[in-house]
RNA sequence: GCGGGGGUGGCCGAGUCCGGACAAAGGCGGCGGACUUAAGAUCCGCUCCAGUAGUGGUUCGAGGGUUCGAAUCCCUUCCCCCGCACCA
């Protein structure tokens, strides 16, 4: 019967669902573990990508279960905030994009499209269509009793709970925020709404306060408030459209649509008048910090859309404004025209305001004559400025003027520099974003200003906790854990709520939800009871019934009974022992759930592990729903197999190393499982008299009764298999899903194709031997296969391997010795084969000179004399015999003193109890098959020597004579 | 800029922590052979250069150093990838 990967994989499917075989309770045996692994989000369909996601702790759990462990391993369904509602309103319009991702990438039958017209409609569809149905193909080991959405009324409730209770604890903070804002909607928007500018940052501008002639606010935007001092004058677009208008109560001038970016950024704005940005020219402004008067400028590289559309010039240290000023200063007579007196303009001076090492007294003009900039239009002013601006930053020090903040350098002192005078009054604030970012609906989209709720992980206490927790933290790959340090010492406030979207509504204040990445974080707890809560009604899942659930009997006046049962269950399971995620949520994600269970409770329940895991790539590209680029996982089981899937997602790169899934490569990682599926069969039907290694839990002892008369060959292959027990086992345990399944299966099946070219499997022991490996082999594979382990492995010894168990290593079966010989027979098949390669040679008689007494002797000199070869010669040659030799055992003594330094200790001590002529003996049945000629093996000193090599013999590296 | 990861043979990818059997596992691809009517599957060998004897030469981004010995340790340098906030 060949290899028929749908035949197996859905009985097993339907035998685990119909045992409830990876339902957990906690009043089974074994240490409880718990492993979880962030819920997918149904916005769209399930690709080979994601599937990997949830496989690794499949693999995990599979292997702590095959441990004796009870395992818990949940999964749910994250459907808050706005992505399904975007996904849903996109099809709602037809969007051709849309349509084409629902139908060509996800296959959603042209009558189901109505179904997905609403956010649950279009979320449940993809649950059950896609995610659930390929997490069954795959096999994974959960427990589905548990299963909810994070739109589920129970859950709301407990993220209720979740949410007052750091509310009280001071943790939530209310307060403003800029947030983008789609000016043509009225609405905030998200990244997902964006025609343009997904990359868009926010950027805050410093407004300095420059005053007017008539007292009027002119507020001069700049990302490097520092330079106030060295203003010389300041610029408008003379063709620009300005307005007069009231701020905060102040009379303000700016640009005509800076108005209205003030006004969502939380100012009140009064009744304006306008004015074109010629009328701005020339006038004199005061300088809020040293008082000084500059002139308005005309420049048209003013843009009246970016921040206030009043800029200040600071020539000595802005290659720009140096470029402009002096333009400005060729065309001083054109300024006529605006009343400006051209000696005032020439007469304007660059003002310093800071060293910087490499430059002169003004370093932009330094930095313009550097890289020979000729104009406002030539590239080469971008490389100065930015090159001038990376220097001043970093090494720039401030002059004398500056007071305090005098011989700092710019990097240590801005921020310091600009809130000092925010508080003073003198300077203001302004966002911006760092491109255009346009709406789906067309409408331009601004940063506002909007109140919000936080959570405060800057919070000190609570950063304490937390990096306490990261502390005792088991970070997998360990390298990952200064990232967690590092995000939690630069989280800041961060606003967990937005205006729509599904989820759970802030308790305190409908009109808001509480946000994705903030409604996510403790959810593990509620697996530990979500499939017990169906009699509680969620009215009476209130603060006191979760406080009693969570802490204990005293946490409530009246404990709820209910709730104290249901904290059975949770002290069982918690805390999580692994949580299983992506790479780039450490930043966010991953850190959140760190700072809330270390809020919410006690040490003792604190996330004890989390595992990173890598991105995945489909033939060298990344994956994109979008393009259509993605691989389902349904089509690739089809194809494949659920085995096959399963095996190339673990074994092609470590869970947290990135991986690339190409077809040619998990079609020839089917074939693998193929062969070894048709080699497995041969075994179990060959059968063997002796006990297979049935209720092998406990390994066997050597002299078990039913264990038939083994071979060196058969005891070599036994000691091999316990080097890959041991080496899976340890990889395992750290998640190492490639170096477990490489050993177990690729290194195994090396060590076999040795054995079966190397054994006469004609004997019972071999029979009963390669039975014994097979056991083993599919139970270390379980994890990884569990179909196709299963399966042959009940076929083999009447049950599952995973009612077997994980193999134990044997120690008893560990034998040095005989891998040491073994050895030995292997490199002198590679060279006698080296040698039939290079001479071309089919040979018929092979003679093989195992060195001769005197050699061996001077080897076991050099081993006690250590690698050296003054004192090993010395000794040497106070023996007569070898002394006549001379030349011949200097030679030997140099070639020795290499090869003992290279060996192993415990290998050399092998070694010098060696027979050596024995072990090529024992093996010349083998010899002679493998060349197809008479093989012998000789003593260098013996007659036979046609070829004259005998000579040449060296303590295990016998001499060759082929002809 | 900040934080993290990485550069190995035609390709993918181990090895690097703890230097030594490393011309460097394994896979893919390629070549040759066995089996076969043939193809496929399977098995064996070869696949940096030279070679009718198991050898020698030159390699692990680049340069320098430590050592009897370096892909592995140290220094310098070049290049690539990922994340960086309200987006899940």
């Amino acid at each position: 019967m060949s290899y028929d990967p749908a035949d197996i994989e859905t009985r097993w499917r339907e035998r685990w669902r119909q045992e409830g075989y990876y339902e957990a309770d906690p009043d089974e045996d074994g240490d409880a573990t718990f492993i979880t692994v962030p819920y997918p989000y149904p916005s769209g369909g399930m690709h080979v990508g994601h599937a990997r996601t949830y496989t690794v702790p499949d693999v995990y759990a599979r292997y702590r279960r095959l441990q004796g462990d009870n395992v818990l391993f949940p999964i749910a369904w994250h459907v808050t905030g706005t992505p399904i509602i975007g996904a849903v309103e996109r099809l709602k319009k037809g969007e051709e994009e849309q349509l084409s991702v629902l139908r060509d990438t996800y296959n959603v039958p042209e009558e189901t499209l109505q179904d997905l017209e609403t956010p649950m409609g279009f979320a449940r569809y993809f649950i059950e269509e896609h995610y659930k149905k390929g997490m069954r193909q795959l096999g994974l080991s959960v427990d589905w009793r548990r299963e909810f959405t994070t739109n589920d009324e129970r859950y709301s409730k407990f993220i209720t709970w979740q949410y007052r209770t750091l509310k009280e604890r001071g943790l939530l903070e209310k307060g403003l925020h800029p947030v983008k804002y789609c000016t043509n909607e009225d609405n905030p928007v998200t990244t997902h709404d964006l025609l343009e500018g997904e990359e868009a940052e926010f950027q805050e501008y410093t407004l300095v306060r420059f005053e007017g002639e008539d007292g009027a606010i002119l507020p001069m935007a700049t990302l490097r408030p520092e330079t106030v001092r060295g203003v010389t004058n300041a610029y408008v677009d003379p063709d620009g459209d300005y307005v007069r208008a009231t701020v905060d109560g102040e009379r303000w001038v700016v640009s005509r649509q800076a108005v209205q970016k003030l006004e969502l950024q939380d100012h009140e704005i009064g009744g304006d008048s306008e004015l074109s940005g010629a009328d701005l020219v020339g006038e004199r402004v005061t300088n809020p910090i040293t008082g000084d008067e500059v002139l308005v400028l005309p420049a048209s590289f003013v843009d009246t859309d970016n921040a206030t559309g009043v800029v200040m010039s600071v020539p000595a240290h802005s290659p720009d404004d140096y470029i402009a000023l002096q333009e400005a200063k060729e065309r001083a007579d054109e300024m006529a025209e605006y009343g400006i007196d051209p000696e005032a303009v020439r007469a304007i001076e660059s003002v310093p305001i800071l060293t910087v090492e490499g430059y002169g007294e003004v370093p932009a003009r330094d930095a313009v004559e550097e890289y020979d900039v000729s104009s406002q239009e030539d590239p080469a002013l971008e490389e100065a400025t930015q090159e001038l601006y990376n220097r001043e930053f970093h090494q720039g020090r401030l002059l004398e003027a500056y007071g305090e903040y005098a011989g700092e350098t710019v990097e240590d002192v801005r921020e310091r520099f600009r809130d000092d005078y925010r508080e003073r009054g003198a300077f203001g604030a302004m966002q911006e974003f760092t491109e255009d970012v346009v709406c789906r609906c067309g409408g331009a989209v601004e940063v506002a200003k909007q109140e919000t709720w936080f959570l405060r992980y800057n919070d000190e206490d609570w950063m304490a906790k937390t990096k306490r927790l990261v502390g005792d933290l088991d970070t997998i790959p360990e390298n990952t854990r200064e990232q967690y340090t590092h995000t939690v010492d630069w989280l800041n406030e961060w606003p967990c709520i937005r205006n729509y979207g599904l989820g759970t509504r802030l308790p305190w204040d409908e009109d808001f939800v509480i946000e994705p990445l903030s409604d996510s974080t403790v959810y593990m707890a509620y697996y530990t009871i979500a499939h017990r809560l169906d009699e509680i009604p969620p009215g009476e899942m209130d603060r006191a019934f979760f406080d009693t659930l969570f802490y204990g009997t005293d946490a409530a006046e009246a404990p709820d009974e209910r709730a104290l049962e249901l904290r059975e269950e949770w002290d069982h399971w918690y805390p999580v022992d692994y949580r299983v995620s992506a790479n780039d949520l450490i930043s966010n994600h991953l850190t959140f759930y760190l700072y809330h269970h270390a809020e919410l409770f006690d040490e003792a329940n604190w996330p004890e592990g989390i595992t990173i895991m890598g991105m995945g790539l489909l033939e060298g590209r990344k994956m994109s729903s979008s393009k259509g680029h993605v691989v389902l996982p349904g089509e690739a089981i089809d194809e494949y197999g659920a085995d096959t899937v399963r095996f190339f997602l673990l074994n092609s790169a470590e869970p947290w190393q990135d991986y690339d899934w190409r077809d040619e490569a998990v079609s020839s990682a089917h074939g693998q499982l193929r062969r070894f599926y048709n080699r497995a069969t041969e075994v179990i039907e060959q059968g063997s008299p002796g006990d297979p290694g049935v209720r092998a839990a406990e390994p066997r002892e050597h002299d078990a009764p039913d264990e038939p008369d083994l071979r060196p060959i058969d005891e070599w292959l036994l000691s091999k298999l316990q080097g890959v027990i041991r080496e899976a086992t340890e990889a395992l345990e750290g998640f190492e899903t490639r170096t477990a399944s490489q050993a177990a299966f690729y290194a195994m099946e090396e060590h076999l194709r040795w054995y079966r070219r190397r054994a006469d499997l004609d004997r019972e022991g071999a029979r009963w031997t390669l039975r014994h490996v097979l056991s083993r082999r599919l139970r270390l594979l379980a994890p990884f296969t569990p179909f196709l382990a299963n399966e042959l492995h009940e076929r083999l010894a009447g049950e599952s391997a995973e009612d077997a168990g994980w193999p134990a290593v044997d120690e008893s079966r560990e034998d040095p010795t005989v891998e040491v010989r073994e050895s030995l027979v292997e490199s002198l098949t590679d060279d006698i084969n080296d040698i039939v390669d290079v001479t071309g040679t089919d040979p018929d008689v092979v003679r093989v000179y195992t060195a001769a007494d005197w050699k061996r002797s001077v080897f076991e000199q050099v081993v006690e004399t250590g690698p050296d070869v003054g004192a090993v010669m010395s000794e040497v040659m106070s023996d007569p015999d070898l002394r006549e030799r001379g030349d011949e055992v200097n030679d030997l003594v140099q070639e020795l003193v290499e090869f003992v330094r290279e060996q192993e200790d415990d290998r050399l001590a092998i070694l010098e109890g060696t027979e050596e002529a024995d072990v090529y003996a024992d093996a010349v049945g083998f010899y002679e098959r493998e060349f197809d000629a008479d093989v012998r093996v000789l003593d260098e000193t013996g007659a036979e020597d046609p070829g004259d090599r005998a000579g040449d013999a060296v303590p295990f590296r016998p001499a060759i004579h082929i002809e």
